[in-house]
Order: C-alpha cells, then sequence, then structure tokens
DNA sequence: ATCTTTACTTCCAATACGAAAGCAAAGATA
DNA sequence: TATCTTTGCTTTCGTATTGGAAGTAAAGAT
C-alpha cells in the first residue's frame, strides 16, 4: 500500500530528466501501455502481461504512478477484492511518447517485434493525427 | 573501456519494452538529448551537464549507447586526449520521443522545466513536423 | 466449513548506482 | 627538459533498487 520512498527532488529543471525522474524505470509505461490499449486492468491483468513483473515491483509501482496522478483505483462493481486501474488524462497523455517508441522499434528492432505493434507503427507512419486520436479519444 | 554486462535478452516481443530494455535508463536519454541539442560532445562535457552523472556511470553509458550503434567516436582533429561522440542516423532517430517527453514535462511539471524547453515545447504544438525536422536535418 | 482467488507484503540475494579516489597518457607551462 | 594540469577513463566501496520466492488477510466460490 505504500511505494517505497524516492528522492523527490528532480536532477535539474530539463523536462526530459524530470520526466524520467518521475516514471523513467523499466516498469511504469509498460503499466501505461496495458492501460493504454485495455483501458482498465486488474493487478492481476498487469501481473499476466509478458514481461512477468514481480508483485511487489508492480505494487509499489501502482502505488507511484497512483500518486503521481497518472493512473486511478477504483472498485470493481460487484468483487469487493479487485481493484480496478485506469489512466487519467494526465497518464493517458503519455500515449504519444509511447507511440514514439513503437515507432522507433519498428524501425530498428523490426525482428524482435510482434505484429500488431508493426501494424501500429504502419499505421502511425501512414497518418500520425487520426491513429493517436484513435486511442486518445475514448 | 568495457560496460558492464547487460543481461542480453528481451522480456517481450514488445516494441515498448524492447526499446527500455536497451536505452530505459536514466542516463541514455540525457546523452542523447546532448547531443541532439550540441551534435558533439566530450567527455568532459557530458560530465558537465547540469544532471552530475557520475563518470563511471558515464563511461558505461558512452560504451553501451556506441555498442548499440545510437553514438559513435572519433577522434579529435588536434588533440590526442579528447574524443568525440555524435549521433547515428538511429540515435538522432529518438528525437521524436524525446520530443514527446518535453511535450508532455511542459504541460504537466511546467514550474520546473527551463524557459528554452517551453519555447520549444510551443514550437513542438504549433508546427511539430518542422520543429522536428529543424533538428534531425543538419 | 473449507478451498481458492486476489491483491498485496515481507524477505533476501543479486544487481545497479553514486561518490570519491586513482591513474596513465597527452598537452601545457616554465 | 622537467613538472603541472587536463582528459578520459577505471577502481573501489557503501547504498539503493530490483527480482524471485514465499507468505498473508480478506473475499468469494464450492
Amino acid at each position: 500500500m505504500k511505494a517505497i520512498k524516492r528522492k523527490n527532488s528532480f536532477r535539474s529543471d530539463c523536462p526530459i530528466s524530470s520526466a524520467l525522474d518521475l516514471f523513467g524505470d523499466k516498469w511504469s509505461l509498460l503499466i501505461i501501455r496495458d492501460l493504454v490499449y485495455f483501458g482498465e486492468r486488474t493487478f492481476k491483468d498487469f501481473s499476466n502481461a509478458a514481461e512477468k513483473i514481480s508483485s511487489a515491483r508492480l505494487a509499489d509501482r501502482l502505488c507511484k504512478l497512483d500518486v503521481l496522478g497518472l493512473i486511478k483505483k477504483s472498485n470493481h462493481p460487484t468483487n469487493k477484492k479487485v481493484f480496478i486501474y485506469s489512466l487519467t488524462e494526465k497518464g493517458l497523455d503519455l500515449f504519444p511518447v509511447i507511440a514514439e517508441y513503437v515507432r522507433w522499434s519498428n524501425k530498428y528492432l523490426n525482428e524482435h517485434i510482434n505484429e500488431p505493434a508493426k501494424e501500429f507503427a504502419q499505421n502511425l507512419e501512414n497518418n500520425r493525427d487520426e491513429t493517436l486520436s484513435k486511442f486518445m479519444n475514448r
């Protein structure tokens, strides 16, 4: 329930380093990714993602992202032991960052990445604005 | 001269996690940032950046980025003890990723970031394509 | 009444990191 | 030519972060 303490000072007033100071770890953007793609996720859903985050790390990251206001936690409508995580606007607005990672990886890591991602990258290449808004307006 | 070993397997075939597996640490993108902005940098130049990377970490990251083909190392024209680092096309092509971090931070971390970055974010907002190509075509 | 599932927490060994000091080679200075 | 300084690292070491396995409490299912 509590994220382990982080030194909460920014390394500088650079927007890139500050963003990395907040969610520049190996997991945060993948949690955002799942939420962009699926809309809502439970703790277990995240645990089942291909990258196999440990439950300790997942709990910690969900807490941090919640504190940062990038995601929000709500109750399941019928099951009291399940919680639903979803994106805030602030979190959803990281989607363009994610999209650029996809574009880059599609270009330089092509043989390592899955088909759906390649299709998405192609759509991005063809019509960036439309592809982005398709995900961001829903 | 040698980067400490990294497990060189990707966590999954997701383009985002793969990109993060390669340069998803706290420093790599900041090195790329400096190179996008200044074109060329020496070890000492990087050391002098506001974020104060330690020399051990810097040496390690420069090596990794070189191995990944994101940057290249060359000799100084007259001074034999100085090396010049610059971006490859593959590295420069991370600029759109960086630009999206800037856009996001400008929107949500506004009070923490410096003026030049705000101006850049404004330009991006007004005319993304032109602003990007201004940096990428030179 | 008992078994299972969910969302965590706890613990610990391995890894990564930051800060400081050290170092060799090249260049500058006297 | 001898010494001082600069540059680009490497080494060391204490601390922080991470991954993996196991444990737990509460809720739900059987």
